[in-house]
RNA sequence: GCCGGCGUAGCUCAGUCGGUAGAGCAACGGUUUCGUAAACCGUAGGUCGGGGGUUCGAUUCCCUUCGCCGGCUCCA
């Protein structure tokens, strides 16, 4: 009998008869290996455990340990949740249905929409298929044959997808009744599958095209264990009670009315005040840091707009153009063409280069009425821009500062944890981008090796430049784990050129500058929403609208209130005082509410001793401090801008 | 924009299988003057998102429109 020979990822390698299952290899080496193993990797590639191994190979086996056992195991949770979806709806079409970061989803054609009741009864249909241990079967069937066979199922979508994808020979899994056309792997049979919830029906597109059928699309997730299942749907609950459209009602940050429209925000004077600090401390930072700061108007003459491109490639985000005097104006959707009049209204000289220029510059984008969220998604924002202008050879020191200064912002509003991305070109597609190849090459070696010098770890992310420039962009992971798009770095070698922009070098002769577009909180709107649902609203002190509350215990206590609230005024401290007809209890209540960090009680015993009881927001009662030893160092808290005390 | 869901008092929500609505909190008035997460009594508050239709009668049914929520797509 014909052996292969099989080496294991230690090293070691043993002989086997020629057409072995990776199930039989595991079972040899231990039952528990067996039982845990989902799939194997021979050779490197993915396959079932009752794969035949017919030639000498490396093997690994896939256990929910390794990184793709939870992908193949959520893919096969989502053929579950198909072959329970076509057996109590016929009338239900199977699209695509693949594993995502947190579960699953399934795609279906069907008329009716399914419901709430309906996710419970698919549900416990899947668990009925899990206790019977229905085995994913891999078929193989021939191109055409097999496009036939769904044809006769009427699965049209499948048939197209077997048009457009198969192999002249391809796999197919069956789970029951269900059969789909799938590459795999898949886990063993259904049995396997041990906790596993649906979450929400929600609709999508064949194949993402709005044009083409509506489907219904069914989300839920799956892990190996009940408790992790639990704890991801405690996520989910953590991350409701953190949502910053709640908490800006409840903390009277910021609305949204319906008067003025979508999408735009009203910054309420506790939303306000937060607004204000960051500001104050990001225009510090920037004069720190040679930046100069500018304001440019909101209308500009669209012709400009036409010179920029944006009426091209923008045009859509627009919001459009009106009518003055014989002309047109546009709102501005960005602040890139108000810099570069600045840059130049003189001529400029390569002695003053780097030029950085810095905007909190409002813009307006028209914004399709679905994709609006809160302060995350809406249609006017600020950025905190800037524009940087300089010569090629100033380029990496200019990306370097600014990824810099990022890290800095992020860890000054008590951000720890980041990604990093690249993007750069697809080179098969010159055609897609602004630009000869040589400036392209030389931002993008200059932005990888700024990352590389300054060991930051970064994710190339080939083709996913934008047309007139590679970026880099910085994504904060906040409090539970979700990472949020702010900063980003982009080179332009669009703009110069389309505005003639010009400098004047050491060899007395006109040189086009290299732009670099910046922004660092990215829009101050989504990261006061980042902020928010960061902190759960419980904003560090230097942050907080109100940083003290004072509470006298009765009427009696009064006047020594207000001078408590006077002196710490004084000293710059942001103090109410909550003198309302109400029990100590209930105005403690509602300063915890509102998250204030630090709530000071006022008694006869206080007055008397010149002092205050402070409460801390996060831990109660911290006992007497006398009031000129509490305020410089509530002072220095806040001047350090501390995140924990 | 599209698919699905939703819109009842300032907020959170109940309710009417078609006979024009109710609770808690908030607000306001009073009593109470209180020691670390909700004192008590009372008063007022809604053309049931807007418009149209069906009907003797619509908050309820139908159409339409605006907005919100979950997705698709895109992005700061």
């Amino acid at each position: 009998m014909p052996s292969v020979q099989i080496t294991f990822p230690d090293g070691t390698s043993r002989e086997f008869p020629q057409g072995v299952t990776a199930l039989e290899v595991a079972k040899s080496i231990g039952p528990r290996l067996a039982a845990e193993a989902l799939a194997a990797k021979v050779d490197g590639r993915l396959v079932d455990l009752t794969h035949r191994i017919e030639s000498d190979a490396p093997i690994q086996f896939i256990t929910p340990a390794a990184p793709e056992g939870l992908e193949i195991y959520r893919h096969s949770a989502a053929h579950l949740l198909a072959a329970a979806v076509t057996d109590l709806f016929p009338d239900a079409h199977p699209g695509v249905g693949p594993p995502t970061d947190t579960g699953f989803f399934y795609d279906f054609y069907r008329e009716k929409p399914f419901t709430e009741d309906d996710l419970a009864k698919i549900e416990s249909k899947m668990r009925e298929i899990v206790k019977a241990d229905l085995p994913n079967e891999r078929l193989y069937f021939p191109k055409e044959e097999g496009k036939k066979l769904f044809d006769q199922m009427g699965e049209f979508l499948k048939c197209e997808l077997v048009e457009e994808k198969a192999e002249p020979v391809f796999s197919a899994y069956r789970t029951g009744k269900f059969l789909d056309f799938c590459r795999g792997p898949h886990i063993p049979s259904t049995g396997r599958i041990k906790a596993f919830k649906l979450l929400s029906v929600a609709g999508a597109y064949w194949k993402g095209d709005e044009h083409s059928y509506p489907l219904q699309r069914i989300y839920g997730t799956a892990f190996f264990t009940a408790r992790e299942l639990d704890e991801f749907l405690a996520k989910i609950e953590e991350a409701k009670k953190r949502d910053h459209r709640r908490l800006g009602k409840e903390l009277e940050l910021f609305s949204i009315q319906d008067d003025a429209g979508p999408g735009l925000i009203f910054w309420h004077p506790k939303g306000g005040i937060v607004r204000k600090v960051i500001e104050d401390w990001l225009r510090d930072e920037l004069l720190k840091r040679g930046y100069e700061l500018v304001f440019t108007p909101h209308v500009m003459r669209l012709h400009l707009w036409e010179t920029s491109g944006h009426t091209n490639f923008y045009r859509e985000n627009m919001f459009g153009a009106m009518d003055v005097e014989n002309d047109r104006y546009q709102l501005k959707p960005m602040n890139c063409p108000g810099h570069i009049l600045i840059y130049k209204s003189r001529r400029r000289s390569y002695r003053e280069l780097p030029v950085r220029m810095a905007e909190l510059g409002t813009v307006y984008r028209y914004e399709r009425s679905g994709v609006l969220h809160g302060l995350m998604r809406v249609r006017g924002f600020t950025q905190d821009d800037a524009h940087i202008f300089c010569a090629p050879e100033q380029l990496e020191d200019e990306v370097q500062a600014c990824v810099e200064f990022a890290f800095a912002v992020l860890s000054a509003f008590g951000f720890d944890r980041y990604e990093v991305e690249l993007s750069t070109r697809d080179p098969a597609h010159p055609e897609h981008y602004a630009g000869t190849i040589e400036e392209w090459e030389r931002a993008e070696v200059a932005l990888r090796s700024t990352l590389d010098r300054m060991k930051v770890p970064f994710k190339p992310m080939p083709g996913e430049a934008v047309f007139y420039g590679p970026k880099i962009d910085v994504k904060l992971v906040d409090a539970i784990g979700r990472p949020w798009q702010l900063t980003t770095v982009q080179f332009d070698f669009n703009l110069p050129s389309r505005f003639e922009l010009e400098y004047v070098g050491a060899d007395g002769r006109p040189h086009t500058p290299v732009m670099v577009h910046r922004a660092l909180l990215g829009s101050i709107e989504r990261f006061f929403g980042v902020l928010i649902e960061h902190y759960t609203g419980a904003f560090p002190a230097w942050l907080s609208p109100v940083q003290a509350l004072v509470l006298p215990i009765s009427e009696k206590q009064a006047a020594y209130a207000r001078e408590v609230v006077e002196k710490l005024r004084g000293a710059g401290i942001r103090t109410e005082l909550d003198d309302r007809n109400e029990k100590l209890n209930a105005r403690i209540r509602d300063a915890q509410l509102q998250k204030v960090p630090f709530m000071l009680v006022v008694g006869d015993r206080e007055a008397q001793a010149q002092g205050v009881a402070v409460r801390r927001r996060d831990t109660g009662d911290a006992g007497f401090r006398p009031v000129a030893e509490f305020i410089p160092w509530l002072r220095q808290l806040i001047d350090t801008r501390a995140v924990k005390w």
